[in-house]
DNA sequence: CCTCAAGTGTACCGTTCGGTACATATTGGC
DNA sequence: GCCAATATGTACCGAACGGTACACTTGAGG
């Protein structure tokens, strides 16, 4: 049996971060929290910046694959989708470990935007859209591009009020807001 | 001549925090960009944190008083005002020193809900919400609080994909569905 | 049984961290 | 002109930072 050390340490790794941070959070932490040999972490990262990447490499496969099968779990039809996203939103946050979107806070702490952890945290956003944006032109939406984006920011911002425990029911508030958006083109309201 | 050096140190240390983060700022890079010593800064404020605080209690007051009166010189109505935030929000991602929220990225370095940090942005956010609730009655809205924390939501979600670049015009969608959820009560659309 | 890849523990590197000590300017009010 | 208050530069503290060196252990495959 070979449990692939790398992918156990992006993993466990993935968890601190998301928990602690990214500059706040050691590389000794790490080998106490992980359980990992800081010799086994550097033989499989050049850098700490290398690890960040590979861990959020993992986290937008998980994110996005979680995502989009509770969507398609919630509907089946295209616009009926999107707005459970919503849905799924909530169930998100009212999970324990919940706290907050871990690329908009890995974007807050490497601001520069050629460095490759902002970079990425963009395209995962993007792909987010791209996924909305199929499903916004499977419902028949005149402008499916637009709507991608207004339902998505009304995710962002749903996850930063929730992640900031502003209001007791930011996935109910969006929710609400993008049932008027997709009003034209849910089938029996 | 007293030029207060505290609120000039706070209001410089501003600057390089929100460019560069918290965690990735040191005091010997506050002292190089703000050009005081550590000696004054340390006389000044007990640890970094507490300098932290005194920042965003400053970008609290510029900031609110901003929005607030960008939203005022925009619009008498309360619903054109509300309509007029993201007319503002749109003028703020122009500008070449945008860099996000400067309290959502310190919740995102902050996660302990008992940090004063945390709280203070939390805080900023409530006071938010309650001047938008106030608008909202004002207009005349049917759920004025339901209402704000859905303008709240969408500025939030605006935020975050402008820091992160993702859309070409976010504060413009958010508009466009903040025009729909404002639209029973702007006078003459 | 031996090999060899993969993992471990520990000690260490130079640098930077937040924060302090202390002796020395600078400066407005009397 | 003198006194405080407030600033400064510099040197330093112990701890933690990211990262490396090296000798050692483990375990599956030929």
């Amino acid at each position: 049996m070979r449990p692939n050390k790398r992918d156990e340490l992006v993993s466990k790794a993935l968890n601190v971060f998301y928990r602690s941070g990214f500059h706040a959070t050691g590389m000794d932490t790490l080998v106490k929290e992980t359980g990992i040999s800081k010799t086994s972490i550097y033989k499989h990262f050049r850098t700490k910046d290398d690890l960040i990447i590979a861990v959020l490499r993992l986290r937008d496969e998980n994110f996005r694959s979680w995502l989009f099968s509770r969507m398609a779990a919630l509907s089946d039809a295209p616009a009926g989708q999107l707005l459970a996203m919503f849905t799924a939103l909530g169930e998100w946050f009212g999970k324990p470990e919940f706290a907050g979107c871990m690329f908009i806070k890995a974007s807050a702490e490497f601001q520069n935007r050629a460095h490759p952890v902002y970079q990425q945290s963009t395209e995962h956003k993007q792909m987010l859209l791209e996924h909305f944006t199929g499903l916004a032109k499977a419902a028949g939406a005149s402008d499916p591009a637009g709507l991608a984006r207004q339902l998505l920011t009304l995710k962002e911002g749903a996850i930063v009020l929730a992640a900031m425990s502003v209001t007791p029911d930011p996935a109910g508030d969006a929710r609400y807001t993008a049932r008027m958006l997709l009003q034209p083109y849910l089938a029996g309201g």
